[in-house]
Parts: C-alpha cells; structure tokens; sequence
DNA sequence: CTGAAAGCGCTTACAG
DNA sequence: CTGAAAGCGCTTACAG
C-alpha cells in the first residue's frame, strides 16, 4: 500500500503501469480527448488520484503539447488599472490550472525565447501606445499559430482578439451629466495624443456634448498624461488662463491632480469649479469632496482576458473575440451633485 | 547566405553543425562551463549570434538543466507593497534572462505541479501570516534541493535565505522622535497580532521609548490589520475612549485610515494629535498634513530578493544568505514638524 | 578539452 | 477505442 512514495516522481509511466492501459491512453485522457472509452477514463484518473500525479510540463511541452502558462505583457504593475489587470487574470489563471508569466519590459529577445522555447501558449498584451510591442513579434506569433490577445485597442494592421471598455458611452454619459448642471465652460485634461483610450474619452465626451446642443467654443482640450502630475500642472496652466465650469478628466490621476491644484489654490471643489474623472479607483470615493467618476470593471477585464485566451488556446483560434465592457457613471460629490456617502 | 531562416526553428543541432563541434559542447558554451577552451567559445558563440539562436528551455528543463524561470509566491499585487515587490524583482529577471511566474493564491496542488514538471529553478516567497505556505511544501523544496528565499523572516522552524528590512531600527528611530516632541500619551495602532513586521516594529518602538526614559504607561497598543479601515475603526475607538498625543501606526495604511477619522472628527492633526506611519508609501508625502514615516525600500526588497536568489541558483546553495535592507525616518508634517515640502 | 549516446517524460501519427 | 514506437531538443555521465 505504498501509495505516492515521497521522493520518487510519478511519471505517466507509473500511471499506465498501474492502470494496465499505455501511456498513450493515459496522456489521452489527461488531455480530454474524446475518443477515450469512459470506464477507461474513469479507472486511469482513479489511479492519477491515488498516485498524486502530476504532469512534467517540460515534457509536454517539448513533445508538442501545450505548456499551460500565458505570458502577460503590461507597461507595469504599480499602477492600480494594471494591478487590477493582473489580479483578474492571475485569479482565472489559478482556477484553470495554469500559470501566469508576467513580463513588463517586454524585450524582444526575451519573447521570442518565450516562444522557441514553447514556454507559453499565448500571450495577453496590454500596452500603453508607448511600449507599442514590436509589430513583427505578432506577426510571427501569427505564423507560428500562437494566439495572442490585447487588452485595450490592437495596434493599428493588426487583426486580434480583444477585451476593450465602452469608453465612448461612458464619456457620452458623462457629457449628458454635465449638461444637467448647465455648465458652460468647459476643458477636457486629456492624456497622451497617441492614447487610444484618452481619445476614445474625447470623442465620447464631444460626442455626448453635441447631442445635449452645446457649441463648440463652450469645450476645450489640453493634452498631458495619465498622471497626477500632469493633470496638476495642466489645471494650473488653464485655469491661470480663463475660467471654467467643470473640467472632465480623461482618467482618475489626472482629476487627483486638478483637485489638489485647486486645493492649493484656493479654489473650491464643486462650488467654484467641478472635477470629474474616468476609471473610479479606489480611492475616488475617499476623496474629499468625493470623486464623480465613470467605473470600469478593470478587475473584470483580466478576467474576461484570461477566460477568453484560454478558450482559444484550448478550443482553437477565433480572431473575432471582440468583448466590449460596460461603464458606468458614478455620480457623487466632485461634480456638485448634492450626494452624501 | 540564408541566415536566420524565418519559419524554421534553428535548433542546437544547426548550430553543432554550422560550427563543426557537437551538441555536447554547444551545450557546454551555453551553460558557461569552465571546461571549454576560449577558442570554441568564440566560435561557437558566433554561429548562435548569426543563427539567431534561442535555447529550448523546455527541452532543457526536460534534460535537468535549468529552467531560468522563478515563481514569485505573494499575498496579492494590489497593494503598493506587494506590486513593489514584484517590480524590484521582475526588472531584475528581464535583466538577467529569466522569467517570472507569479501566484497570488498558492495551491499546493498547483505549487507541487510546477515543482515536478520542472517550470521553476527556484522560489521567492511573501507570505502575510495568513496565507502561509505549507510548512511540508517547504520541506519538500528542501528534499529535492530546489532553492526558495523569503522576503520578511521565515515560517518557524524554517531555515531559509530571506531579506528583511530593519523594522525594529527604523520604530525605535521613531520612537526617539517622538521623545524630542515630547509627547506624553502615544497609542501604537498595530497590524495582526501574528504579523512579524508589526510585532518587530512594535518592538523597536518599545525599546526605543524605554531609551528615552518613557514609562510604560505613557503608551498603549492596540492590534488591528495593515489597512485603512482598520486604521480608521481603531483610532475612532481608542480616541473616544482617552486623550492621547500622538499615534504611531505600524503602517501607511493604518495611519492614512486614522487620518481620515480624524478629519471627520474634527481633531486637527498635527495640533491636537499626531499621527505618523510606517513605509513611505507614494501617497504620503501628498497627504494632508504629509505624513511623517519610516520609509523602507519596497522595490529594492524585489532587486536583492531576485538578485539573491539567482545567485544561489547558478553558485549552488546557500542556506544563510540573509540579507537586512535598512529602514529611515522621514520626517514631514504630520508629527507636528514645521518642514515645508 | 571534446564527442557519441542514452535518457528526460511526454505527444502523436500510424496501425489495428 | 487502444498500443508500440519514434521523436521533441536538450544535458550529462562516460570515454578518450
């Protein structure tokens, strides 16, 4: 009854001994093919039970099969979207049984190893529109069949599976809010000219502003960043400049920014001007006054990542995974509605 | 002159056979073994460099090399401690070629799956007292001579390489500051009672206010969790309950959440309490009043941590390898200091 | 200092 | 529905 010797690794070997079928059949029923008889199913995962085995990914992937891991690529992890990001996917990732490589500074070199290497069976790729990952590195994933999905608009000529936020609907959720306080000025803190989702904001929020009747000159625009910092500086400068109602920042940072800029000078939050933000962090509602914000899932949408990677991996390649999450308006307090906790 | 051939893999074969050695001594240039004579080196390094060769780590894996990859075992990535932690080390991977699996909630399962199929060289673990990794896990890594460090001190029991940070020298640090302010009643508002870091800050905080000729009855402590709410529920309660002059809490997190309560009440910090932390997070110096806190180097904790670990991998083990990275007092508003920013 | 050969633990046509 | 056998791309004694 020497059931799962503590030093010896079980192989599928063991496994196939010990059931009496061969290591083909078992390796054909950890790999859920269908052609296996089900009592045969049955006693061989009876025996992987009893034996504790696990499979030598090494091997498998090295003879062909998959290796499951997925590599994620994402500017960083300091920031609370890309945290969130990870955390979503990570959690599926251990639920599926398979394991999540991270990798931030996405190297070439590095990646292409990943793949020669059959260390991954796919990638999750979220990029920033700076670290735009190297054009010819998805092409040649696509020749070597191994999928890929983008978090966030694909590059531009690339055809890809993709998780993507209803930007647009929630900035036109956003203006229509702002057309209900009957602000009259109005300036928009972008982030960079090159950010997709930055745009996808502004277009949503010229586009929410129009329908409610507003003319152009009541609206303007100011690139920055998704940063704090950013988003203090081009308050000040704009404010320095004329007056304003609200402003409509295109992310959460950039509000923060705005608003301790006003704290400092004096200026009063909602009474002399209103902030809003884009993303609802978690510490917009902490914020005094209380940031209105438009909520995206951001936890969801690694979940969302993760789920649907491993669909394609394990069912086959769908390039029209296109999923689009809903945002929501988060009134509270920032934009002068009367709002308690 | 058909270099780099663009679907085929090249292989260590191609490369034997371009630079007229065999596989053996490929393998041998690769893994930097002393016992080849420079010349091949040279040779052999060159056709990889031209080939544009990429070992198959999972073939390697398979053959008992090594897998160049490490897993990184940590409560969560949310917090900025953690995602720190995972900064620090990632940078170092990419750094040096290796890759960086993360898991958040570690299954045994899953752990000893990754053990077997040979995915990982090595181990570096962050556990929360909560979480802990099962001792037997550990034991197992030590049987089968696969290498883990800790960051922040080992499970009991456990002899293991680690890096720490000086908890104790940087509260007993504090602990004198608040000697100069003279501050007669101080409530230390601690994390877990089973948490190492809260305990060993708790600790130099002692020490250093029996140095400085405090009575025991000048402090009180009261346990919690590293969190704002917990910050929050615990000052609000202790704070009905007596007067005191400051709070020391064992983390940013702690200090942020009595802040906050404090600015519902109405208590004026730093006039009518004092309130400092323990971390030097990001937001503290943009607090209001800034907060005065022991900074210890989050991202350097993931460098040493992944550095250490990579050394022990490639030079064999090390069992006493304990690093202790130090802690420093800064000083800003929120103890009563009149320093401008 | 270098090579021939066995072996790591799987997967997958190919047969039956 | 199942098995025998080749092969994936490395590493490592063993010889020389």
């Amino acid at each position: 009854m020497k059931i799962n010797p503590l030093d010896e690794r079980v192989t599928m070997d063991h496994v196939a001994r010990l059931s009496g079928y061969s290591k083909a059949t078992v390796s054909r029923v950890i790999n859920r093919e269908h052609s296996v008889k089900p009592s045969t199913v049955a006693k061989v995962e009876e025996v992987i039970r009893t034996l504790g085995y696990t499979p030598n990914s090494a091997a498998s992937a090295l003879s062909g099969g998959k290796s499951r891991t997925v590599a994620m690529l994402l500017p960083d992890v300091l920031t609370e979207y890309y945290a969130s990001l990870l955390t979503g996917a990570e959690g599926v990732a251990e639920e599926k049984n398979y394991n999540l490589l991270l990798k931030t500074r996405s190297n070439k070199r590095g990646l292409d190893a990943l793949v020669h290497g059959r260390k991954v069976d796919a990638f999750i790729i979220r990029s920033n529109g700076l670290d735009a990952v190297a054009h010819d590195f998805l092409i040649s994933l696509r020749r070597r069949e191994i999928p890929f999905l983008f978090i966030g608009r694909p590059p531009a000529g690339i055809d890809s599976p993709a998780v993507l936020i209803d930007n647009v609907g929630g900035s036109r959720q956003m203006a229509h809010h702002y057309a209900g306080h009957h602000f009259k000025s109005i300036l928009f803190l972008a982030g960079l000219e090159s950010n997709f989702d930055s745009n996808d904001r502004l277009y949503g929020f010229k586009m929410g502003l129009s329908e409610a009747g507003y003319h152009p000159d009541a609206f303007e625009v100011r690139f920055g960043a998704f940063t704090r910092e950013l988003g203090y500086a081009n308050a000040k400068t704009a404010l320095a400049e004329r007056h304003y109602d609200a402003i409509f920042a295109a992310n959460d940072q950039i509000a923060l920014g705005a608003l301790q800029y006003c704290r400092e000078a004096g200026i009063r939050v909602p009474q002399d001007l209103a902030i809003t933000g884009f993303d609802d962090s978690y510490f917009s509602e902490f914020l005094s006054p209380s940031l209105t914000t438009v909520r995206q899932p951001m936890h969801d949408i690694g979940v969302v990542a993760m789920e649907t990677i491993v669909k394609i991996i394990e069912l086959g390649d769908a390039r029209d995974h296109q999923v689009i999450l809903p945002t929501r308006l988060m009134v509270r307090q920032s934009c002068g509605c009367p709002i308690g906790d």
